[in-house]
DNA sequence: GCATTTCCGATAATTCCAGTCAAGAATAGG
DNA sequence: CCTATTCTTGACTGGAATTATCGGAAATGC
């Protein structure tokens, strides 16, 4: 399985999310903005923010003056943990998830296996705080101590 | 981009050509034969061989009395030429392959990169000889010594 | 020449993806 | 209560990719 555009607006955006929460804490961002500041079409940014919700990602709140915050910290939430809830844990084969029917005599189901844990070790391992922080970076501006 | 069909019925049907090799070295193995045993549609393994021979993977002989063989020995052949053949170099997403616009200012395309080259490490470290050793394991059989 | 087998291009069925549309429900503020 | 705002949900669509299938052409051994 692959990392489609699903994914890849969702990290982008919890980063933007995650950079409006540490300016003015506690208050709801508009998808509106995200959508507006990262250049993602809104209405598909809904669709992944709904799924990100019942993913446990983040939290809502509606009406008017609502919005999304990051239901943890930017520090414990992985970039795995964004991928699974929108397009499952990445798979290079279905072989990875037990779907393989000969797995007895079927000695490549091993190396897409290793292949899934390498990913999974990748991003499991990097948090949106730590994209926050690169972020930074790249823009050359002083980093925050992201909490 | 994910590792379609294609690449996993190659792995599949080099090994089955790797071991048929090993049993009678010199002669080209016909693809019916292979699509037998491992249970590939043949017409679909044509178009799969073909590709293999466009990418230097598998070398060939027509007519009859023809057949594929392996264009070098299987323990030199990684798993990644294979699916680079075919599927082209697994990326999880094209930030990647320097598609990405905002390459500066996204710290997201840096953990796309990384998982790529977790990927790459595993599927490049990995042989065709590997799995038809691992294969051997599994099936039970006395390993033979692939040179 | 004939059977065999690779080679090649066209085509079709299905599924997936990215994005849009539209109606509905909850909330804040007046 | 009323209204504007914002999330919630599901259906829908156009296009692309995937997974084949079909038919024949070219090469080779006998």
């Amino acid at each position: 399985m692959n990392i489609s555009m699903k994914s890849r607006y969702a990290v982008r955006a919890l980063t933007e999310l995650a950079r409006r929460e540490e300016i003015a804490p506690g208050k709801p961002v508009r998808l509106g903005d995200i959508a507006e500041s990262r250049d993602i079409p809104l209405q598909f940014l809904e669709q992944v923010f709904a799924a990100l919700r019942r993913g446990g990602v983040v939290r809502s709140r509606r009406g008017a003056a609502g919005g999304y915050a990051l239901a943890r910290p930017a520090a414990e939430i992985s970039v795995l943990e964004v991928v699974a809830a929108l397009d499952g844990v990445p798979s290079p084969a279905e072989c990875t998830q037990g779907l393989c029917e000969r797995v007895d005599g079927c000695g490549a189901s091993s190396v897409w296996i290793e292949a899934q844990q390498a990913v999974e070790k990748v991003l499991g391992g990097t948090t949106i705080g730590d994209l926050l922080t690169r972020e930074d970076a790249l823009r050359g501006r002083a980093p925050m101590y992201h909490i």
